[in-house]
DNA sequence: ATTTCAAATGCAAATCATTTGCAAAAAGAA
DNA sequence: TTCTTTTTGCAAATGATTTGCATTTGAAAT
């Protein structure tokens, strides 16, 4: 049902590649390349930020992990596919993850209308979260 | 129902300012800051990017205007709001605008489960379109 | 219509995320 | 272990976007 979240056969099985994926796995929202960089090099990993473009690069093209922007935000976020749709507080910034997405039908709706083969997809949507909805004014 | 397409008074009327509006209701797809400048530039404008960047800052910031990003793309696209959700080709890189957006209900739904006060979207779909589906394996 | 002044522009230089070249290091097959 | 190829780290390059500043331009007030 869904793609395996595993670095491709193809490719040579490194350390690097090894902890990145699991910081995608440890996040719980889309993250920065910076922030798998920072957070490597906290726990006193050798890595370097070229090395993360260049294999998130790869997992995406891959499919394995899905590339997302925020408005307003001049740099590209990275999660694995489950954490692909999310909700974004304008206030805050505070993001958290649609699970569920009951997007199919829409899907189907689409495939319909215009023809296309639909392969992949993003949401993302904003609005005020309710901790800022209360401290109004702010 | 709407957002107004205009220039929010509190800011001057240029004709730089005009002229960029004008491009982006003429467009039938998101485009990129620079097809702006081209464009204008062809039709012997006198304008520079930095102000195109600055009026599609503010325009964004008012909610005149969407930005967005595409997937394996690495420089931002400006849109009216009409023009937010669409279609990605991921063969041939054609772009289709969804209208009549079904995304309403979902909205619903969204604002139920997690309470935000949901302000605005942006839904991305990737896929085959119907040509690119026909000429196999180019 | 002219004056006035803050807002807006153009240009060039600066930023900063991302990419790339290349020599050295490491994976995995033989 | 040896060999071949991929991957890495570093430093430099790239390219979209931003910014500083002197100049121009709206439009409000005269």
């Amino acid at each position: 049902m869904s793609k395996k979240l595993e670095i491709p056969k193809k490719y040579r099985f490194t350390k690097q590649r090894k902890a990145i994926l699991e910081v995608l796995e440890n996040a719980n929202i889309p993250i920065h390349a910076e922030d798998i960089y920072l957070l490597l090099k906290e726990k006193g990993m050798n890595i370097s930020l070229s090395t993360i473009y260049r294999n998130l690069d790869m997992l995406v093209k891959e499919g394995v992990v899905i590339k997302s922007y925020m408005m307003n935000e001049d740099k590209s976020r990275f999660s694995l596919p489950d954490k692909k749709n999310y909700l974004v507080c304008e206030k805050c910034g505070k993001i958290v993850i649609i699970d569920n997405c009951p997007f199919d039908k829409f899907k189907e709706e689409l495939k319909e209308v215009h023809k296309f083969e639909i392969t992949g997809h993003c949401i993302e949507v904003y609005g005020i979260c309710p901790d800022c909805q209360n401290s109004n004014g702010h």
